[in-house]
DNA sequence: TGACAGATAGACAGACCTGTCTGTTACGGT
DNA sequence: ACCGTAACAGACAGGTCTGTCTATCTGTCA
C-alpha cells in the first residue's frame, strides 16, 4: 500500500513497482496485464480488484513518476546553492543523473502521451505534470529576479523537455551537459545583475 | 507515385499517404493494417506486396517525415536571412508552423521510438534522423563563426527537440516562441561579434 | 470452531492484429 | 486477340489483449 502504516505488505505495491519498471521500459501499451501479473506474482482477480481498468494503473504509474521526478529536480536545485539563479541551472543535474541510470528511456509523460488518445485521462495527467513543473520553475525564476519569470521558465522547461525526451533515442550524457550549459546562458541573460555561473 | 515517370498511379502512394496521416495521429502501434487498407482503399494483397511487414511501412513513413521536416527547417532558415547566425535562429520558425498545423502531435521520431524496441530498425532510423539534423545545424554553426560549433549545435537541437516533442501534450504556440527567443540568446552568446538578432 | 477478508490459480469470452491464401477484375503491350 | 501485371475482394489461421468469472487456499478475529 501507499502508506507505511497499513497491514498490507504486498500485492498492490508489487503491482505498482512492476508496472513502473515495465511501463517505463516499453510504454504502457507495450505491456500486457498478464505480463504484469506474472512478474508481480499476483492473481488476476487481485489485479483487477486494485485497478479495475488498466488505465487506472497507468495513472498510478504516472503519479509515481511525477512524485519522483519533481523530487529529483528539487533535490538537484537545492544542492546547487542557495541563490535561486543557481538553482535554476542546478536542476539540470537531474537530467544528467537520469541519463546515467540503467534503463533510461526518456520522458515517461511524453512517451505515454504519444500513445494515448488526445482526450484521455492519461493524456490530461501528462499535461498536468508539465504544468506543475513549469509553475515551480516560474516561481524559482521570479525569486531569481528575472525580468520575465514566465518567459524564462518557458525557455528552461522547453530545454528540460528536450534533454529528457531525447533520452528515448540514446542516453547520451552530452545532451544533459549541453542543456545545462544552455540553461546557464539563458539564466544569466534573463537575471539582471546575476552571477549565475556555477561551481 | 514515388517517381514521376513510372506507370504507377495509385495504390502505393495511397497507402503511404494514409499511413502518414494515421501513424502520426495515433502512433504506428495504434493503427492496424486493416484500418490503413480500408482508408486507403486498397486490397490486403496489394498492401503486403508493397510492404511485406508492417514495419516496412513504418520505415517509409519515417523517411517521409525526415524529408519533410528537414525541408521545412531548411526553408525557414533560408527565409530568415543570408547570415548563418540568422538562419540558426530562423529555423525555429518551423516549430511555429508545425504547432499551427491541424493535427499537430509532436515529434514523429520520438513518438515512434517510444513504442519501438530499443534495437529495432524503427528506433535506429529515428536516431539517424536526429543525427542528420544535428550535423546540418553543426555546419550552420560553424559557418556562423561559433567558437564551439558542435556545442552550440547540441544546445540548439536539444531546444528544438524540446519544442517539438512537447507538442504531443498541447499545441501551444508560446512554446515555439520561447524556443526561438532562447535560440537567439544562445546564438548571440556563442558567435563572437555577431549581430544575431532577427527582424 | 466458525465466519470472513484477501489472496491465489486459471479458464473463458470477445475483440483486435498480423500475415497468408484463393480467386476475380481491369488494362497495356505485342 | 492474347498474355502478363497490378490491383481488387475477402476468408482464414494463429496469436495477443482486456476484462470476467469460478473455485480454492490462508490467516485473523471472535
Amino acid at each position: 500500500m501507499t502508506t507505511p502504516s497499513g497491514p498490507r505488505p504486498g500485492a498492490r505495491k508489487r503491482i505498482v513497482d512492476t508496472a513502473f519498471r515495465l511501463f517505463y521500459a516499453r510504454g504502457p501499451r507495450g505491456v500486457g496485464v498478464d505480463t504484469i501479473i506474472d512478474e508481480a506474482g499476483v492473481a488476476k482477480a487481485s489485479f483487477y480488484k486494485h485497478f479495475p481498468r488498466k488505465d487506472d494503473l497507468v495513472l498510478a504509474y504516472l503519479d509515481e513518476v511525477d512524485r519522483t521526478w519533481l523530487g529529483q529536480l528539487r533535490a538537484c536545485a537545492r544542492a546547487a546553492g542557495d541563490h535561486p539563479a543557481e538553482q535554476l541551472v542546478g536542476m539540470f543535474d537531474a537530467l544528467h543523473s537520469a541519463a546515467r541510470r540503467e534503463g533510461y528511456h526518456g520522458c515517461a509523460f511524453i512517451n505515454s502521451a504519444a500513445e494515448a488518445s488526445p482526450g484521455s485521462e492519461v493524456h490530461a495527467r501528462s499535461v498536468d505534470h508539465k504544468r506543475l513543473v513549469r509553475a515551480w520553475v516560474t516561481d524559482l525564476a521570479r525569486r531569481a529576479g528575472a525580468a520575465d519569470p514566465e518567459g524564462l521558465a518557458r525557455q528552461l522547461t522547453v530545454l528540460l523537455d528536450g534533454g529528457l525526451s531525447a533520452g528515448v533515442l540514446d542516453a547520451d550524457p552530452e545532451v544533459a551537459a549541453s542543456a545545462r550549459s544552455a540553461a546557464a546562458v539563458l539564466v544569466a541573460a534573463a537575471c539582471p545583475p546575476a552571477r549565475a555561473s556555477t561551481p
